[in-house]
DNA sequence: ATTATATTTCAGTCTTGACTGAAATAACTG
DNA sequence: CAGTTATTTCAGTCAAGACTGAAATATAAT
């Protein structure tokens, strides 16, 4: 299975974005390969495809796995494993905020808690616990808006986000009538 | 300068986070002291309390200024340079959004509008077309909403994230009157 | 059950990038 | 300017983790 250039192209730009995304180049390479694909590809396909060993290829779909980007596909007549990504680009948006949420946000909100609520917390300089309230008390908000987000259906986010930041609205100055608990600044 | 044991702890899981975060581990720990500190701290104090080498220190610096997250603050009578970053938890925020758009969107966006451009493009696989398309599409929209965003005071950006999954009241069903470029779903 | 095929595991190698210490450079002081 | 202090640079070392190939395990077909 060879790659047309601009598919080819995609794949490797993907796979070099991959450690600024926070997974390796063969997760982004691989993972690219399954969504531009158009169908289910066996660890075969994509070892030959991508040119390395099959062995990475196996350990690079656990990770995948792990990621909740990939799933297996069996396709009739074929005993192998084939897999596939998600293809709608906003459900597989809402799949890496809610991973990297869980990755990136959720251990920090639980040692913050912890410092809060530990003994020596009291004795702790006033600006440190000041920083340590304020970063939790953001953490949180975010975290909240974020679990928010991602429940909303793919199409529902995307009109949203383009929405932008015409929300603002809605907080400051005059909030609509309708905007039950909104803020008023 | 000895770090008593929340702040302590603060600075080891910043640390430990970096990785997660896209920075090693020294500049989240200086990030963190620099935070928790509550003064501007020169180079030496930083190398003492993390126990690393001085030239570590200095690298790292250099790499939180990268990412703007310190200045140096002159201190009257000590001509060693001092530094401290943003205390201000959302505009602290609204910083790595911007530094993080810059480094994980804004290539990315880049490439695929050169692909789309391409004279190979029309020559690729219909799905290959269809999902770079839908990926720009996305991508666009989210760079254009970071930077929406990042525009607004810290305090109305507080505002319309503790507002949360609420908007999306303005853009199914009835949509507010006064949102006048909303659409209807 | 035996053979064939598919997948995972893992010890070792290789690559990348973090970190150190020493030397070079820069900035200030008297 | 010479002397002192502060900072940066960089070659070398070290650590983390990506990747490979071979062996082990699992799964299916005959």
């Amino acid at each position: 299975m060879e790659l047309k250039p601009v598919a080819k192209r995609f794949v490797l730009h993907w796979g070099e974005m991959g450690s600024t995304w926070g997974v390796n180049r063969t997760v982004a390479q691989i993972h690219a390969l399954l969504f531009i694909a158009g169908r289910p590809l066996n660890a075969d396909d994509i070892t030959e495809t991508l040119g390395v060993a099959r062995s990475n290829v196996s350990m690079s779909l656990r990770e995948l796995s792990n990621w909740n980007l990939i799933r297996t596909a069996p396709l009739l007549g074929d005993r192998r494993d084939h897999y596939e990504t998600i293809t709608d680009v906003w459900e597989l948006f809402r799949t890496v905020v809610r991973e990297r949420k869980m990755r990136e946000f959720d251990p920090t909100i639980s040692v913050l808690r912890d410092c809060l609520a530990s003994d020596d917390f009291k004795s702790e300089d006033g600006v440190s616990q000041l920083r340590i309230k304020e970063t939790l008390a953001l953490m949180e908000a975010l975290s909240a808006w974020a679990g928010e987000m991602i429940r909303l259906e793919p199409a529902t986010m995307m009109k949203v986000i383009k929405m932008g930041a015409k929300v603002q609205q809605y907080v400051r100055g005059k909030p609509a009538a309708s905007v039950k608990k909104g803020k008023t600044a």
